[in-house]
DNA sequence: GATGGGGATGGAACCGGTTCCCGAACCCTG
DNA sequence: CAGGGTTCGGGAACCGGTTCCATCCCCATC
C-alpha cells in the first residue's frame, strides 16, 4: 500500500519522475517537484527500505559489534554511536558478542555475512585473526574504538599516556610504593589494560622505581577490584600507599575496599584511576578523564568518510585523556609526617 | 555476485527449485536438494536480505526502543534481548529514544515509520499518548517491558508486590520510621516507580503506620540517592531508621552516603533496595531480586507468539521478585537496646 | 487403457524502488 | 530558420529473491 506508484499517479507523472523528485537526483521542475512532494505528504508515503537497499545497494545501516553493553564504557560509546547515527538518518544494527560464547560464533559466521549494514564499528572487540579476517572480508569499512590493529581505522585514548600520567601524578606527590591494579585476571590480557600496565611500568621505571613495580590482577569490574583490593589492603605489610586502577570501576572497587577496612582515602592510600566513571564524582575520584561518546561520535564521523570515499586508507584518531583532579589522592602519610617535623624541626 | 541464479546454474536447475530447495517449502526431490545446497555452499552463498525482505514481507529484525542504554536494567534487558534473538536468527536495530530529545522526536517521527521490523519491543519508554499511537499505527506487534498500558501485550514485575515484600520485611525487623527513597526529582514520576512508591505506602498505612510515611525525592540513580540521602541522614533529628530504595541503585547510594557520614549499616541503619543490581553483592544489600534479562528473553518469545498468530490479543506476563537476604537489615538500635534492657530486666 | 491425483520442475510475474536511455520540448545562438 | 545544448519526462530494465501457475511425469485406481 502507498507505494511510489500510488504517489506518481495522484502527482500525474511517471514512477521514475516521482523518484527523482523524492531523492531529489537529476533532472525535475521546480513545478512538478512541489506537485510530486505534496502528493507523497498527502498520502504519507514512506519508501520501502527494502526496495531502496535492493535498488541502491545501500542499507542505510550500520553494524556495532561489541563484546559488552553493561559496562560503562561500550554503554556510552553505543549511546554516542546511536546519537551520531540519529541525526544522519541511518539505522544501527546491534551484534552483542560476548568473548567465548556460541552466539560470538555465529555473529561472525552467520550475523555479519549478511551485510544488512554499509559499515561496520567494532569496540573494544579484540577479535581472534580469523575473525578479523571476516570482518575484513564483508569489504565494508570497518572502524574500531580501542584496538590494536592497524587493519582498520581505529579511534581510542592514547592508553599508555593516560598510564604514564597517572602514575606521574602519584610520583609527584611522593609516593614511591603504587601498584596497579586490575586486568589479566580470570581472563586473557585485555590489549587496553595490557597498554596501560606497560604506561605504568614505563613510568615507575623512569623514575628509578622500577623495584616497586607491582601488578595485582583483579577482574575488570567494580566488584572485581574491591575483592582485589580487601586481598591487597587487607595485610597491613603488604598495603601500598598508592594505586592505580586500570580503570574507574576497579579504581572504585578499591576505595570502597579501603572504607571498609577503615583505611582512609586519601590520607592513607591515594587511588587513581582512568576513565572518569559516571561514579568518580560520587567517590571523588581523581582519574584521567576520556568520553566514549565522543570516540563513539568520533567513529560515526570516520566511518561516514569511509563511506564517501573507499579509497580512503585505514586512519588513527586518537584523543587525549585529561587529568581530572579530586580529593582521592594526596600526599602519602609518611611524608606529611615528615614535613610536620621538618616543620616542627623549623626555627621560627 | 553470488546470487541465487548462480547457484541455480551450477546446480543445473531453475530459480524457482533453487530458492525452494533453499528455503525448503514446496516440492524439492532429494537429490536435486542436495544438489542445491552443495552448489550453494560451494559458492559461499548468502542471500540478500533486502531481497528477501522485499519479496516475502518480513525483515527478520526485531526493532528495540529504549530511553537508556548505560543504566543498569535497560543493559541488562537489552542484552537477554539480543541473546534471544541471536539464538533466533533475527537480528537487533536499536533506537535510543531519551526523553524530551530532538532525536526522540525523529524517532517516533522518521525511523519507526520505515518498518525496518517486524515486531517492536519497548522497554521502560512511557510513550506519550501520541508516541504511542504512533506505535501502535505500525502495524507490526509490540511487547512492552516495564509499561503501564494495555494497548500492547507487556513483559514485567509486580512493582506494588515488590515493594511490599521490602517494607514488609522491615516492619517485621522492627522498623518503623521508614522512608522510601527515590522519584520524582528533577523529571515527573516514572510509573515503576510511582507503583513501588504505592506498594510502600499501602503496607504502611496496612501496619498503622501511616503517620511515619515520608518520600524523599532523587533522582533514580547512585549519585541521585547518594546526593539526596546525605541531605536526608545529615541531619540526626530528621534520620530514619530504615530507608526503602526504589531501586538498588538508589539504595546503594544511600549506603554509600551512610558509611561516608559514619552511620553503621545495618545497626543503626537499614537499607533495603529492588534489582538485585550487579553490586549489590559488593555492598550486601538486601533487595528484592529481578531479573531484567529473563524479561528481555521474555519479551521476544512474546513477540514470537504474535508473529506467529496476528491475532494474539495483547498478554501480560508478570514476574514474581524474591526477596534476597543479604546483611543491609536489621533489628532497629533502639529495639536491641530495648530488648538489651528487657533481659537486663529479666530475672535469671 | 483411460482417468486422476500428487510430486517435481520451469517460466514468469511480482515485491517497490532506482536508473539508464531515449525522445520531446525549449531556449539560445549563428 | 537550422542546429545544438539543456531541461524535463516516460518506458523499461534491473536489483535478487519468492511464489503462483502451468506442465510433465509417474503410478495407483476403476
Amino acid at each position: 500500500m502507498g507505494g511510489i506508484a500510488d504517489v506518481a499517479r495522484l502527482a500525474g507523472v511517471s514512477k521514475s519522475t516521482a523518484s527523482r523528485a523524492l531523492t531529489g537526483s537529476g533532472y525535475v521542475s521546480e513545478r512538478t517537484r512541489t506537485r510530486v512532494l505534496d502528493a507523497a505528504a498527502s498520502l504519507g508515503y514512506v519508501p520501502s527500505t527494502s526496495a531502496v537497499s535492493l535498488a541502491t545497494g545501500r542499507t542505510q545501516t550500520v553494524g556495532v559489534v561489541m563484546p559488552y553493553v553493561n559496562r560503562w564504557f561500550f554503554a556510552e560509546v553505543l549511546e554516542g554511536i546511536q546519537h551520531a547515527l540519529l541525526e544522519r538518518g541511518l539505522d544501527l544494527a546491534l551484534y552483542d558478542a560476548k568473548p567465548g560464547t556460541p552466539g560470538r560464533r555465529r555473529i561472525f559466521e552467520h550475523f555479519l555475512a549478511r551485510k544488512r549494514f554499509d559499515g561496520l564499528i567494532a569496540v573494544g572487540l579484540e577479535p581472534e585473526d580469523e575473525e578479523l579476517e571476516r570482518m575484513l572480508a564483508l569489504d565494508r569499512p570497518v572502524v574500531s574504538v580501542v584496538a590494536a590493529t592497524s587493519a582498520t581505522s581505529v579511534v581510542s585514548i592514547d592508553d599508555g599516556h593516560a598510564a604514564r600520567r597517572a602514575t606521574e601524578h602519584l610520583i609527584d606527590l611522593g609516593h614511591r610504593d603504587i601498584v596497579f591494579l586490575g586486568g589479566r585476571s580470570t581472563t586473557h590480557w585485555a590489549h587496553v589494560d595490557r597498554r596501560r600496565m606497560s604506561g605504568y611500568v614505563e613510568t615507575m621505571t623512569d623514575a628509578a622505581l622500577s623495584e616497586h613495580v607491582r601488578h595485582v590482577p583483579s577482574d575488570v569490574t567494580c566488584p572485581g577490584g574491591y575483592a582485589a583490593a580487601v586481598d591487597l589492603l587487607g595485610d597491613a605489610r603488604r598495603r601500598p600507599t598508592a594505586i592505580v586502577g586500570v580503570c574507574d570501576e576497579v579504581a572504585i572497587g578499591a576505595i570502597i575496599a579501603a572504607r571498609r577496612l577503615g583505611i582512609r582515602v586519601p590520607s592513607e592510600l591515594s587511588v587513581v584511576g582512568i576513565d572518569d566513571h559516571e561514579y568518580a564524582e560520587m567517590f571523588s575520584l581523581t582519574t584521567l578523564r576520556q568520553v566514549p561518546r565522543e570516540q563513539g561520535a568520533a567513529a560515526v564521523a570516520l566511518l561516514e568518510r569511509h563511506l564517501a570515499d573507499p579509497d580512503l586508507p585505514p586512519t588513527e584518531v586518537r584523543l587525549k585523556p585529561t587529568l581530572v583532579m579530586r580529593t582521592s589522592t594526596a600526599h602519602p602519610d609518611s611524608l606529611q609526617s615528615a614535613m610536620a617535623v621538618d616543620m616542627r624541626a623549623t626555627p621560627r
